[in-house]
DNA sequence: CTAATAGTGTCTATTAGACAGTATGTT
DNA sequence: AACATACTGTCTAATAGACACTATTAG
């Protein structure tokens, strides 16, 4: 039919088909501190999400992720860049690719894909204020052997959402995850949450990825309330130093003022 | 502006934007015997892929991996499906999604963003016969610090590709890939491939995905045959029946007429 | 008997878990 | 002194790696 590729193109119509359209959302995870009421306690660390309330139908007044169209032409992961910038306005951090999602009804609009994302930040080193519809919630989460509650609080409204896991044929960790319960967030957007909760846990142990949350110098003690927060257990000191032994690296500050034995200053030690 | 989702929504116009594609791509993977020259040597394995021949533009008589576009009615994962069953009549097997990969320039007829699916089937039970323009490659890698050399074969053409991978900084598993050399697949499918092997190394040690490969009756032998062309490493004996002690169970099968001991054949154990 | 793979016993090295102890700051 | 956390020593349990050994078939 065609002689050569160019001759092809020239001929080919890109809107013979029906429309997709292709969306980022992003799940940007940090951890938060919070004062204790005792002066001597440290802080309880928690890990948070970014949420934004939607001002627009569909799904007006909900809250959800970060999110918005892929444009024609731009490169797919510059588009979750591109949303991290208009909503934090920081730039080059960790950015990972979570998952895709593309059920007929996620969209009541039109038939719309979307790639969802992970962002680690520390989010102390935000320079700026968050938009006004933006804002970090608390996580916490209840995990079962065949479902999740997962309950998010930005300090004036609670969410709460419920996930199903039903475990697939021949693994040993690959779960097919449904909402089973969720009163105010958008869209599917808590599969995308728990999706990065659970990506999050799991490469934590196998990775370095922790310290793109962590300030540039930390103390072990708060290294472990990262982990443990974020694997919802408590760990034994002994053990988890021996294991971030070869990631840090001794800085000569300490932390004091804190009504106990100091804690040294670490650094993160790259490979 | 508008008062209910309803009235936004009849006004939406899907059309309003660019169009932009979405296709699934699929990497099939199973492992093939190959004759040995002596009778009494085991045959020796291979993990293979199944890819096409291009019959059009663009990329006309280049391999690829089978794929097609998205239909606006259909799931994001019955994509896959329905190529796979196309492509070798076969359904319910293993599908896990891979990545999602959509830069600008990856297709020259318009904006093309893929998500790409690995699926796991033992091949020697298709009962059909393969499509005309698809063929079973024999895959192998030397894998470097920095590159990796891939070679697929199919007995009549050898193809060969190299990835460029380069660490992320803050993890320890985070490459970026990049195509370096590249004779003669088409699209970004190599990315495809070696994401998808790198999967598959990874998985089968905390997973049981393996038995997706496996014939419902083995012989630990073999099965440790498909770990090691898979992990591409040799394996101790004793070390690994003690790991897949519990994921298998013994039957009264045996497997014989090999000129040396027959061996137990067992069958997958679920949890 | 021989070649070839099947399958096991056991020693060693490494790593993870548990607990108790010592150290050192603030009020 | 009391409290609270920082940090370490060491015993034990579990797991992974290495090697040598025995078992069993077809020809």
């Amino acid at each position: 039919m065609y002689k050569s590729e160019e001759e092809f193109l020239k001929n080919y119509n890109p809107k013979a088909y029906d429309p997709i359209s292709l969306t980022c959302d992003i799940l940007i995870v940090s951890v938060s501190d919070e004062a204790q009421e005792n002066y001597r306690k440290s802080s309880k660390k928690h890990m948070s999400i970014l949420l934004v309330k939607r001002d627009t139908y569909p799904f007006k007044d909900k809250w959800c992720l970060p999110g918005g169209f892929l444009k024609v032409n731009e490169e797919l992961e510059e588009c979750p860049k591109r949303i991290l910038k208009e909503e934090t306005n920081i730039q080059n951090i960790y950015l990972e690719q979570l998952y895709t999602f593309g059920s007929i009804k996620r969209d009541p609009r039109m038939r719309v894909v979307s790639t969802s994302y992970i962002a680690l930040i520390d989010k102390n080193r935000l320079k700026d204020k968050l938009k006004e519809n933006a804002s970090w919630f608390n996580i916490t989460y209840f995990e079962e052997e065949k479902e999740v509650l997962v309950i998010l609080d930005n300090g004036v409204e609670q969410l709460k959402f419920k996930i199903k896991k039903t475990l697939k044929e021949m693994t040993t960790d690959r779960y097919k995850f449904d909402i089973k319960e969720n009163d105010s967030i958008a869209f599917d957007h808590p599969l995308v949450i728990w999706s990065g909760i659970e990506r999050l846990k799991n490469k934590i142990n196998y990775t370095d990825i922790v310290f793109n949350m962590m300030p540039e110098l930390f103390a072990l003690g708060d290294l472990q309330q990262v982990y443990e927060v974020i694997l919802n257990k408590k760990l034994l000191d002994p053990a988890f130093r021996r294991i971030i032994a070869g990631k840090v690296e001794k800085t000569d500050k300490v932390k004091t003022g804190l009504g106990h034995r100091p804690s040294a200053l670490f650094k993160y030690k790259k490979k």
